[in-house]
DNA sequence: CCCTACCCCTGGGGGC
DNA sequence: TGCCCCCAGGGGTAGG
């Protein structure tokens, strides 16, 4: 559920709350997440003050002092809330009586101590047409499917993936290795800036429910998107759904405008 | 290394 | 109303 621009919200919004604070104690939910998370590592962080709270991909990494540090990611289905107890709390970390709360119906969550290789940040300037370029070179794995790889670039997820490749007028399934110069520069291009305008609308909630930032707002990005999780595409025409599975989800695009 | 299939879960919606 | 099947915004891992 959660991609690059509903983390930045959250981060943000945790940022403002929870910096200079000391993490006074924790709790894991009942079931908790479906991979347990490392209780001697938590441990190990209660005393410690809260320093910086950076995003990497869909990544929140929590740094504390004496370089110490925690892990989140939300999966499929969570959501961090601050406040209230809500219906699957997976985590829960108390900053001095401020109580951040892992919501995870899923339960796909996880807790760690470290990130994953992480390919770049699409915002920064590390990730560029050349750059995408190099990765994509001679591999045959549909576009789609490399571009949901956190490996290749950090952050992006089914609907924004969606959203991009459209924007480029791509066709999901084509072989990452077979595009041109000139199309590799308009994915660039177009990654840049569908996650630029989704960051400052805050994130998609789609659903009622999914998607809240940790103060129980929705965003406002759902309102651009062009092809996810539509019939009609903004471009007016039919979409088609691909039926084979592409990077382990079904692929929509319009057959019309994308080549 | 590359690529695909499959697994980890729960809840909501549609069809019958 | 109930049941069953399908679907879902993610990622790790095991094979070929």
């Amino acid at each position: 559920m959660p991609e690059l621009p509903e983390v930045e919200t959250v981060r943000r919004v945790l940022a403002e709350r929870l910096l200079g604070k000391t993490l006074t104690a924790y709790a894991l939910g009942k079931p908790t997440f479906y991979r347990k998370p490392p209780e001697t590592e938590i441990t190990r962080l209660i005393g410690r003050k809260l320093e910086e709270i950076q995003r990497k991909g869909k990544y929140l990494q929590l740094r504390f002092n004496g370089e110490a540090e925690l892990v989140l990611h939300l999966g499929m289905s969570g959501s961090i809330r601050l406040g209230e107890p809500t219906p699957h709390e997976r985590l829960r970390l108390d900053f001095e009586g401020e109580f951040l709360r892992i919501n995870d119906p899923r339960r796909f969550g996880r807790a760690a101590c470290k990130l994953p290789t992480l390919g770049p940040e699409p915002l920064e300037e590390s990730f560029n047409a050349v750059v995408l370029a190099e990765k994509l070179r001679g591999r045959k794995a549909p576009i789609k499917a490399l571009l949901l790889d956190q490996r290749i670039v950090a952050g992006l997820g089914n609907i924004y993936a969606t959203e991009a490749l459209f924007e480029a007028r791509i066709r999901p399934g084509r072989a990452a290795g077979v595009l041109r110069r000139n199309e590799i520069g308009r994915l660039t291009e177009a990654i840049r800036s569908i996650l630029t305008r989704a960051v400052e609308a805050g994130g998609s909630t789609l659903d009622d429910q999914a998607y809240v930032d940790p103060l129980g707002r929705p965003g406002r990005a759902q309102d651009s998107i062009k092809v996810y999780g539509r019939e009609t595409g903004a471009c007016g025409h039919a979409l088609k759904a691909t039926r084979r599975i592409i990077g382990g989800r079904r692929a929509l695009y319009c057959p019309e405008c994308q080549l």
